[in-house]
DNA sequence: GAAATTTTGAAACATATGTTGCGGTTGCAT
DNA sequence: ATGCAACCGCAACATATGTTTCAAAATTTC
C-alpha cells in the first residue's frame, strides 16, 4: 500500500524514468488497466509483449513489492468504478436543473452520437455502403468533396484511401475554383460529396458538374433530397442530430472510415502490402517518431 | 457455452436439485458474484469453506465444461456494466470467412465505434472536458494542432469554435514550419493537441515547444503517457479500437465536437449572437445555398 | 576504443492452481 | 442388517504462475 490513492498517476511520473522495456510495459498497462484486474501476470505480459520479468522489474521500480499487491488495486479500482458510474447515473438523473448542467450536457451529446452512429450503421445503409465499395473499386478516378464543416470527412476518407490507391483526389477548392481540381472528370470516374444543412454553395456545384458530365455521385449526405444526394447514385443518409445547433458529423466520418476499412478487406493482399509501403516511405522521410 | 446468457439464473433454476455441499457452494457465488471474477478456484473454495472439488463437480453439474468458462462470463459481467459492445464485436469478428463478409465487418466495424464513443464519454472524461473548457476559456488565445489522420479532429474544433470566438489558430503546418505559427505561444495561451500511434513528429513538436514557453496542453490521445500527452495540464484519452489497422478517429471528432458544444453552453447568449452573426456574414458572402 | 554499467530475455525455481482418482462416509430401500 | 448408490474430502497430478538468477547484449562512460 503505497501513498498513490491510484498507481496509476505513480506509473504515469516515473514513465519517462523507466527504461525503454519497462516503458512498454507501463504503456499497455496504462492503456489496459482491466486486464491487470483480470488476466495473469504472464498473459499481461505476452499481451504487452515484454517478458515476465519485465513485470516484475516494473514493480520494484516504482516501489510496489509484489504484483499481487499491484493487482489488488486495480482490482478494487474495478469493483468502485461500476458504482461511481451508477451513483453519476442517479445524481445526474435526479437534479436536472442543477449545476451538473455540464455533465448532463454530454452526456447527452454521448447518447446522441451514439444514436448517430447506431443509424448509420443499420442494415440498409451497411448494403449501401458495399455497394459504393463496388462503384469505387470500378472508378478511374475517385474526387472527393465535403467543405467546410465536412472537410474532416471528406478529408478522413482520402487520407486513408491514399495509402492504398493513388486514384483519389480531395478536392478542397484551397487552390481557387473547384472547376480547375475537377477538370476532366467523366462517366468512368466517381465523385464522393459530403455534406449537410446548411449546403454549401461549392460542394453543390461541384455535385452538379459531376452529373452534367454523366460522372456518378456517392453522397453522404442528411438527406435523400438533399442538393447533394437529388441526383446521386448511391446515398448515404446518415443521422447528423446534435444538442448544439452545429451538426454532428460524427457519423459522417465513421461512415467514411469504414468504406476505407472495407475498400481495404476487399482489397486484399495487395492493399496491405501497398499500405505497408506507403508507411515505409513515411517512415524514410522521417514523419513519425521512433518505433 | 450454454444457452443462458448469464450464468447465474442456471444456478438458481437448478439449486434445488443440488447436493448440499454444491448447494453451498452455489449460494457462495450467488452472494459473491465478483469474487467469481477476480479470486482463483481454490481461494474461492476457501471463503465458501468447501472443497475445491465441489466447485469442479458443480461446473459439471451445472453443465459447465470447465472453471475457465464460468469464470470468464463472471468476468465479463463485469465489465460489461461499463462497456458491453467490445465481446459482441470480438464476436461477430470472428465469423470472417463467410459469404455475408463485408456486412460481418461493417456491423463490427459499428459496435466497436459505438464502443469507442461510450469510453469517450465516461464520467472520467466528461470530467476532465468540463476542466479543459475552463481553460479554454481563460485563454488569450486558443492552438489547436493535429497532423495527419488526427487533422480531421483538429480542424473540426476550430471551424466550430471560430464561429463564435476569434482568438483561435488552428496550426496545421501547411504554412512551413510549426514554429512560426506558435511563435508568441505563452503561459496565458492553450494548446490543444489531437494524435494517436504513430506519432507525428511535428505534432510532438509543437507540444514539447508549447511546454517549454509554460503553456498549458490539453491533450487529445490515445494514451496518458503518448509523447503529446505525457505532459499535458489536462488529457482526454480516448480510445482509437478498429477492425482496420488505421486507428479509429470517431472518438476523437466526437469530442472535438462535444467541446465546442459545451463551450458555446456555457458561453449563453453572447455565444449564440456571434454564432448568429457570424452565419450571417457568411450568409452574405453567398457561401450557403438558399434555404 | 575499451571498460563499466545498465538493460534484457531465457531458463530455473518454488509455489499456486484446476482437475482427477480413490477410498471412506452417509442416507436409503430392501 | 445389508447392499447400493450418491456424496464427500483428501491427496496426487499436471500445468500455470510469480519470481529469481544469470549470461548475453546494449548502452554509457571514460
Amino acid at each position: 500500500m503505497g501513498l498513490y490513492s491510484d498507481l496509476r498517476e505513480k506509473l504515469i511520473s516515473d514513465y519517462a524514468k523507466l527504461s525503454p522495456q519497462m516503458q512498454k510495459a507501463a504503456r499497455y498497462i496504462l492503456d489496459h488497466p482491466n486486464e491487470v484486474a483480470l488476466r495473469s501476470m504472464r498473459a499481461l505480459a505476452g499481451a504487452a509483449d515484454v517478458p515476465p520479468s519485465t513485470i516484475t522489474r516494473l514493480m520494484t521500480a516504482i516501489g510496489v513489492e509484489t504484483w499481487q499487491e499491484f493487482r489488488d488495486h486495480y482490482q478494487n479500482r474495478l469493483l468502485d468504478q461500476p458504482a461511481s458510474y451508477a451513483q453519476r447515473a442517479r445524481e445526474t438523473q435526479k437534479n436536472e436543473q442543477d449545476v451538473n448542467r455540464d455533465e448532463h450536457l454530454l452526456e447527452s451529446i454521448s447518447l446522441t452520437e451514439i444514436d448517430n452512429i447506431r443509424a448509420a450503421f443499420s442494415p440498409e445503409l451497411i448494403a449501401k455502403m458495399i455497394d459504393a465499395c463496388g462503384v469505387i473499386e470500378n472508378a478511374r478516378q475517385v474526387f472527393i468533396v465535403g467543405c467546410g464543416a465536412a472537410y474532416p470527412a471528406a478529408y478522413q476518407f482520402a487520407y486513408g484511401y491514399r495509402l492504398f490507391c493513388d486514384n483519389g483526389k480531395l478536392v478542397d477548392g484551397h487552390s481557387g475554383a473547384f472547376g480547375d481540381e475537377l477538370r476532366g472528370i467523366t462517366r468512368r470516374d466517381v465523385l464522393i460529396a459530403v455534406g449537410a444543412k446548411p449546403y454549401i454553395r461549392g460542394t453543390v456545384r461541384a455535385v452538379n458538374f459531376a452529373r452534367d458530365q454523366h460522372c456518378p455521385v456517392i453522397a453522404i449526405s442528411d438527406s435523400d433530397v438533399s442538393p447533394i444526394a437529388l441526383d446521386a447514385m448511391i446515398k448515404l443518409v446518415v443521422r447528423d442530430h446534435s444538442q448544439s445547433f452545429f451538426q454532428s458529423f460524427t457519423a459522417a466520418l465513421s461512415v467514411m472510415q469504414a468504406l476505407v476499412a472495407l475498400l481495404v478487406a476487399r482489397g486484399g493482399q495487395k492493399a496491405l502490402q501497398r499500405i505497408a509501403a506507403a508507411e515505409e516511405q513515411l517512415a524514410a522521410f522521417d514523419t513519425y517518431l521512433e518505433a
